[in-house]
DNA sequence: TTTAACTAATTTGTATTATAATATTTTTAT
DNA sequence: ATAAAAATATTATAATACAAATTAGTTAAA
């Protein structure tokens, strides 16, 4: 089992059973060994077992009850809102066609966010926006800036200035739709430069408090990685294709 | 204890925690009593406990260590799409504001969905937004047909036909959202037509393929109960500064 | 006096064992 | 053959013990 620092047993094994589901090694047909057998598998404890299951059980992947076992509830009970149940998600699933749905949902939550922002208006966290879009353009200035986190910021920033708690719950959510997007998106050098003044007249729009303006800027920047993902899937599989 | 039916001891402790967390009886300054003090608290075995708030844990409203006991974590960290902890939520506090957060995500999603849903033009997934709206128009020729169950069906049919899985999932967030605004809601006799109506338009451009055009009809039908709520915000707020 | 090392106390983490509750399967009786 | 009863397997709950981690306090050394 992998040793992860600070997570305790109970926490590493929900750790590789949450995996372990989502990769499909446990089906909803096939279910999960019983208590006793987990114990001797991972050299453990009933109680840490016990543990691992019932916080599974929380974020929806299994149910158990008496005589009949622990059995793989149905994937679209799985909470995918759930940080860890996401990172198992992409790790075992080909993250392109992931990406898409991250994609779809941003351009739903962020250009809504921004418009929201824009029309409230709260000062202290406009100002938090501008700090982040100060950093990417440092970066975009620098020969080997990395606007990365600054990027993330940005985002992050606006979900919360939307004043909206569900909005800004989804800043994990997009944390990691931003950093899957970076890894099929290798931007060429000049491009920083471009994209920091993108995220400035969203800043612009949110600063002057135009909300449609603000939701038009937020959707041409997300629709731009969309259409560079979908045509990421089309390559693919003519490449696939032509086998 | 609330005796709720079919939940083991460990569930209606987290339950009974978890509601006495979101409505503030529990804070981050606070924390929470030690494991003994809970077992003595709710007269059960320490294993319950540590269950409850594994539980806990894994919906991000605690987290233990030792020698530093449960501490509650800031309320940004919970997971607040999680079934349960929206439910605690909505039981605690005063649900007007909440339900106008709810329409703003609705807001959000649903049009966004329903346009994919047309772009994606899934015979089976479409057939089934036709038997929702349906009932839904069953209900409204009825002189006392209930459209509630329905009109939920519609939503989450919708969902489901956008082909996203972040999207579908947000089901029961939505149905939540709809009950709220149904107890702030009660629609006058003959609205029950003009319901299925306006939800037949949005299902008819899904049907002939045409995303903007069924975006556009969601995002109405949506607004419309967001002016109402706005309406209501505005008139409690009046009477509050008249006392 | 200050600082370092050690000691003690508190609380969660893990393990073990035992019994209860629940649901399935098998056996038995009619 | 069917219904009732018993046996069985598995999770649910409880109780107890010890380990590990962290804090606070205390002593010893510089």
């Amino acid at each position: 089992m992998a040793r992860i620092e600070n997570l305790n047993l109970s926490q590493q094994v929900t750790n590789e059973l949450g995996k372990a589901i989502i990769n499909g090694h446990y089906t909803a047909e096939s279910g999960l060994p019983t208590e006793a057998k987990l114990c001797e598998e991972y050299g453990i404890s009933r109680t840490a077992v016990r543990e691992a299951v019932k916080m599974l059980a929380a974020k929806g992947l299994i149910s158990s009850r008496p005589r009949q076992g622990i059995r793989v509830e149905p994937a679209n009970t799985w909470n995918l809102y759930d940080t860890s149940v996401l990172k198992w998600l992409l790790e075992s699933s080909p993250s392109l066609h992931v990406l898409k749905e991250f994609l779809q949902v941003r351009l739903a939550i962020e250009p809504q966010a921004a418009a929201l922002a824009a029309r409230r208006g709260d000062k202290a966290a406009i100002a938090e926006i501008a700090l982040a879009l100060e950093n990417m353009q440092a970066a975009a200035d620098a020969p080997d800036g990395e606007i990365h986190e600054a990027d993330l910021s940005f985002h992050t920033a606006i979900l919360f200035a939307s004043g909206n708690r569900f909005f800004f719950q989804l800043r994990d959510f997009i944390r990691t739709a931003l950093n899957v997007s970076i890894q099929h998106t290798t931007p060429a050098k000049g491009s920083k430069k471009a994209i920091a003044d993108e995220h400035f007249k969203v800043y612009q729009a949110i600063l002057n408090g135009e909300p449609e303006r603000a939701k038009n800027m937020m959707t041409y920047m997300i629709d731009e990685a969309m259409s560079f993902i979908e045509k990421e899937i089309a390559d693919k599989e003519a490449k696939h294709i032509a086998k």
